[in-house]
DNA sequence: GGAAAAAGATGATGTAGGTTAAGAAATTAA
DNA sequence: TTAATTTCTTAACCTACATCATCTTTTTCC
């Protein structure tokens, strides 16, 4: 059953009847994305959130340096979209893009509306998931505001072990809010001493 | 009616019955708070939501060092709360502080929690609350890690014109990313040139 | 209305992290 | 399996912003 991890994670925070569940999965559809192929460009309304259950996915924006800022990772077991574009239907500014061939599970914001009528125990998980969201990225605001890349680094070590292995470190400097020379500096020197 | 704005703010969004207005308001408590008195203190459980109908709040955190950061105001039609220790009921974090005579309605967790349950269409007002803070924070990581303190300053005049006038510069540089020195340094800049 | 406290301005100097450049190592793709 | 591409490292130099210290102005509050 390829919805198993997204019904799973669904049954941590609401209950669903198997008629709901049905219905549920009747609105989902599944996508491959290969190596750099771009689930959502800058600039385009984003019509779906996108559940990972395979790979990974990036969320990033350009700057008119042309430089790159990652906003968030999608490993297994995470959603992401352009939140901001979701809810507007306006263009949005984030690129999402897969670092390694990827799966994921789409539901459509069309379909997610009519799943908040249909079913409102939905309406709780989504609040649920996206207050926790708000809570993460007002940790990481203040963690910018407060701490050295170093300490930043480290909590990213803490919070996300498994992506530290897999990601290429400039995308977890450009995460962290360095260039990946700095990154590099860092690193080796943090490996030189604790 | 000391709740219009409360109400106002939420007719935005869902449509109460007048029997749903009634209860929900029987949940609501009104305080007044002082310039400088603080509504909760970092380490503190915090067990309500704060609606600001007249004044202004901060919520700031401290660093090691001392530091105070400011994580955001609270002027009239805004909700305040640490929304880490809110949902987790554990200590938070964030010191929310009056920056002036301030009044504010409390909601409690448990309240919230009884509302979600009696009137459903609470669960959504809170989501898309909530949804539209998630992406004004996603926002402002992108801000932080792509633009000068001078643009983000532009945007925060652009995004909060009331604030400007009203807040103390300090305050607004803490919500920036800056000390109050540059601060100071980069308006002076700022007026002189362009 | 006036003393005390807080906020703001400004100068000199310090530093975390950026930029540029160039070579080495690892990955990819064919 | 190798050429091409991408990633990583290291070094020299640079800059946005921090720190410290002192002074002026504004606000607070009795």
């Amino acid at each position: 059953m390829p919805f198993n991890l997204l019904l799973n994670n669904i049954s941590k925070f609401i209950h669903l009847e198997s008629n709901e569940q049905e219905i549920f999965i009747s609105y989902l559809k599944q996508k491959k994305l290969k190596r750099k192929q771009i689930f959502l460009d800058e600039g385009e309304v984003c019509k779906y959130s996108a559940f990972v259950t395979e790979g990974c996915l990036r969320g990033y924006t350009v700057d008119k340096n042309g430089d790159e800022h990652v906003l968030s990772f999608a490993p297994p077991d995470w959603w992401i979209a352009d939140m901001y574009s979701l809810i507007s239907q306006k263009p949005g500014i984030l690129t999402i893009e897969a670092l390694e061939d990827t799966e994921i599970i789409l539901l459509s914001k069309a379909d997610q509306e009519k799943l908040y009528i249909e079913i409102p125990k939905f309406e709780r998980f989504f609040r649920i998931l996206i207050e926790n969201s708000l809570v993460a990225n007002q940790q990481r605001i203040i963690d910018n505001m407060s701490l050295t890349a170093e300490e930043r680094y480290k909590i990213f070590c803490k919070r996300y072990p498994t992506l530290i292995d897999t990601l290429p470190q400039k995308q977890i400097a450009s995460y962290i809010g360095v260039t990946p020379e700095f990154f590099s500096r860092m690193r080796s020197g943090l490996l030189r001493r604790g």
